[in-house]
DNA sequence: CCCAACCCTATACCTTGGTATAGGGCCGTA
DNA sequence: TACGGCCCTATACCAAGGTATAGGGTTGGG
């Protein structure tokens, strides 16, 4: 009946160790769940799709920090409306960058299978002409 | 005329550190350069090319060596095309996850402007919905 | 009641991807 | 010819993101 479950299984389901939840607690990104008389951790269910979204972002090459940043985009009372706006902007934004990198990327290396599938022997590197436009940051 | 650079240039132009660009040398990422008499590295206009795949990947979340991989991902004498096709193959599919969940954050993230704009108080974060789907790696 | 399989804190250590510093040489130009 | 701005190697250090270890408590089944 009860949704809540004990920090080994929240970790084996995410996918990550035991040691690191306690780590991302400490770091603030996962809040301090309540506690049984003798001190273990229990998480509700919401734990364990928090903790994945961290893990995907980070596998994305978003640091802590700013999954921090993504997962508090919301209203923290206070925080005017605008400016959680100009903060969701400024994260699609860089998402958006991130994909289209991304999409180039994909797209040399379906050209390498092609060429690939076509049986000549590729010499040369598609990939390495995917990323090359300059864009200043 | 030359077409060739020094140590200071490139890095300025690719968006490193000269020292990243000696450790990326050290780490196998960036094939050694010619040098002059005086043992300085000169660097041909490819280099740049490399060198800004290498950081854009890194911004990606590739490590050093699985960026190292995908550079290496063309015919070496020996390699035979259909394991180059092999490596690919997984690469796009790494690529193609990573696509994905950025799509759902991108979605999530409109979602959350939208409602911003709408001139709610946005109070529920649709993020944490965002990259629920569980998938096995 | 005992044992395996959990959980706890605290602290030390490790890997990745750099960055800084010391100590020295080269090169163009005023 | 001297000075600023480059370049070189070698080595030490650093931050982020964990991972491991020591030393100890808890809990459920046989």
């Amino acid at each position: 009946m009860s949704d809540t479950i004990q920090i080994g299984q929240l970790a084996r389901r995410a996918g990550v160790s035991v040691q690191t939840v306690r780590y991302y607690e400490r770091r603030g990104l996962l809040p301090e769940p309540p506690r049984t008389a003798s001190r273990y951790r229990v998480y509700p269910e919401e734990a364990l799709t928090r903790l994945r979204f961290i893990r995907r972002a980070k596998e994305l090459g978003f640091t802590l920090t700013e999954t921090e940043e993504l997962l508090s985009l919301r209203a923290e009372p206070g925080a005017s409306c605008a400016e959680v706006l100009a903060r969701a902007n400024e994260k699609i934004a860089r998402i958006e960058r991130k994909i289209a990198d991304l999409e180039a990327m994909r797209q040399a290396l379906l050209a390498l299978a092609d060429q690939c599938r076509g049986n000549a022997t590729p010499t040369r590197c598609p990939i390495l002409r995917a990323l090359e436009d300059e864009v200043e940051r």
